[in-house]
DNA sequence: GCCGTTTTCGGCCCGACTGTTTTCAGTCG
């Protein structure tokens, strides 16, 4: 059955293909939307048209798109893209994504030279006709040469974990610059993305020169691709990007939410704005009959009262309902660090970890925790030394004695990580099993089955009465390996019938569920775990990604199982 | 192509920077 993606990723083209042909840039527009809208909802669009339900209850999708998406998924083809697709070379498309190119040039350098794709721009601007075109001139083709290399990096971004620790460095360096007066960083970082394209760093000072020069002597910087009075972009070490916005203190406010994003969160708080007769700009909220009647920009919050709207949290700016009353009473609850008491997935020595359990207990003690669950490995991942019955037995009786010793503020669960195996069966006995107080399973092997199959081996574990919780429910590995093909609607429907929980794992690499599948549990009413999956002591700190993602998913206090003071948690687990 | 508490027609967010231009188009976020 053709998914949500793919549907997206067809009307992704056919926007970018009607572009090229020069369509109206509203028409453009409505496919992109319609491609979000699809990409986004968290039902299968393929599953409704099976059940006749109406496509244009979807905002975004009117009839003619509702009708495309029927025909691509009863067809699996779609007339018109193959049409255009002989009128415009799909390739041009790669064209596109070198920056500095649209679809107006890109089309010009097609039509005038004959150039389809990324080797054949490449040639004409070594032949050095690229240059005489009308309208592009020397540097223009010398900047297409040199931004081709980084086209053909398009896919790097950086995961959550290395964007914070190169805005810890950005940050430290700027700061020594004493025309600095209040510094932060806006786009996808602040909205915690789980990985950034570019890095947005807003400052406010009244010598934007002294800033930009400061800017330029951080270390990693490798070129200053533009500047001009309030704007620099640099481009810093593996050609990723880094802006800098100067702005004046009355802006401030107006500025980061300008800045933030997301684009289509924005596009509706202008749309708002302009409704109630003002504008929004990077510069403040304005009354639309007098551009200096200035009527708010230097605190956030103000922009967003004048429109109608609470404060909105920066990981819930992306148009997934923020604008509707319903969500808005979550934005005050949504979970945080310290609302964390507890951490149920780690491992130790005995399998792949670093540490043992006591050095895992003192540590997690430092970071203010309550309990924690030793989940190792079990023996079907070999790799890591997995522990059969006899071994993980010992293991807990380890823990009963340190138990023993505790005065009783701190506590813990004796657990395990049990693999699912390829057949469908646990890997531990259930006898064994009965014996631990918190037991998380998963799927190392057999990634690569078919959907049915692997839904069924996570069925079958939810199934099981003495699991607990799905560990990395979807197996991905950000940017290296992709989701296992388990449905994650039936995956979500079970969890709630059985009272099982799922995973959200903190790890950057991994943060499965995402954060619309984790949304999508939360609104299911699953109560989701955050978990870190440490393999040592450090790795405890990587607890504040999960957060993060769990707050893009809408998460609040209420739907996190480690959220819960450890005599909640013991009842709720007792069976 | 989508949408509707002024609208079923006529809107659809808005400004900075660059390169190529003599006043602006294209691109980007």
């Amino acid at each position: 059955m053709i998914t949500n993606v793919e549907i997206a990723n067809v009307f992704e083209e056919m926007a970018d293909l009607l572009e090229l042909s020069g369509e109206n840039a509203f028409r453009i527009r409505a496919y992109r939307n319609g491609a979000k809208a699809i990409r986004d909802h968290s039902e299968s669009i393929a599953k409704l048209v099976e059940l006749d339900v109406d496509l244009t209850s979807i905002e975004g999708i009117g009839s003619t798109l509702a009708d495309k998406s029927k025909v691509l998924i009863q067809t699996g083809r779609l007339p018109q893209i193959e049409k255009l697709r002989q009128e415009v070379p799909p390739t041009l498309r790669d064209i596109m994504q070198v920056p500095g190119m649209g679809a107006k040039k890109a089309m010009k350098l097609f039509q005038e030279l004959g150039v389809f794709d990324l080797p054949s721009l490449r040639a004409a601007c070594e032949a050095g006709s690229v240059a005489s075109l009308k309208g592009f001139g020397l540097k223009t083709q010398q900047s297409i040469l040199q931004n081709m290399q980084i086209a053909e990096k398009a896919a790097l971004r950086l995961s959550i974990d290395q964007a914070d620790s190169l805005v810890e460095r950005l940050r430290s360096h700027m700061l020594t610059c004493s025309s600095v007066e209040r510094l932060d960083f806006a786009g996808s970082y602040r909205r915690g993305k789980e990985t950034v394209g570019d890095l947005d760093m807003l400052i406010v000072s009244r010598d934007a020169n002294a800033v930009m020069d400061r800017f330029a002597e951080f270390a990693a910087v490798q070129e200053v691709l533009q500047r001009g009075d309030t704007k620099m972009s640099v481009r810093v070490t593996d050609s990723f990007q880094v802006d800098l916005r100067v702005v004046a203190a009355e802006s401030w406010g107006a500025a980061l939410q300008y800045f933030t994003g997301s684009k289509e969160h924005n596009v509706r708080v202008r749309g708002l704005a302009k409704s109630k007769g003002m504008k929004i700009n990077e510069y403040g909220v304005y009354d639309v009959n007098d551009d200096n009647k200035i009527l708010a920009g230097a605190d956030e919050r103000d922009v967003y009262a004048l429109i109608g709207l609470p404060w909105v949290p920066p990981e819930m700016r992306e148009d997934r309902g923020e604008f509707e009353s319903q969500h808005q009473a979550r934005f005050d609850q949504l979970i945080q660090l310290s609302d964390i008491r507890g951490d149920l997935h780690m491992h130790t020595t005995a399998t792949d970890g670093e540490n043992t359990i006591e050095e895992m207990v003192l540590a997690a003690k430092q970071r203010g925790l309550e309990y924690i669950a030793i989940t190792d490995h079990s023996k079907r991942v070999s790799m890591a030394r997995g522990l059969d019955e006899s071994r993980l037995l010992q293991q807990w009786k380890a823990i009963d004695a340190i138990n023993e010793e505790s005065d009783g503020s701190f506590w813990i669960l004796k657990g395990i990580e049990c693999d699912i195996l390829e057949n469908g069966a646990m890997d531990l006995s259930d006898d064994c099993l009965a014996q631990a107080d918190w037991v998380t399973a998963s799927i190392h092997y057999g990634q690569k089955q078919p959907r049915d199959q692997i839904t069924q081996r996570i069925l079958n574990a939810i199934e099981n009465p003495y699991v607990h919780a799905i560990s990395h429910p979807t197996g991905r590995l950000i940017g290296r390996r992709e989701a296992y093909d388990v449905d994650v609607s039936v995956m979500i429907d079970a969890a709630k019938r059985h009272h099982k929980f799922l995973e959200l794992n903190a790890h950057p690499a991994r943060l499965d569920l995402n954060d619309l599948n984790a949304m999508a549990a939360i609104q299911a009413g699953v109560t989701i775990v955050i978990n870190t999956d440490a393999h040592s002591i450090s790795n405890l700190d990587l607890m504040k990604f999960g957060i993060t993602q769990a707050r893009r998913a809408g998460a609040t206090v209420e739907n996190v199982l480690n959220a819960l003071p450890l005599a909640q948690l013991k009842r709720r687990l007792a069976r």
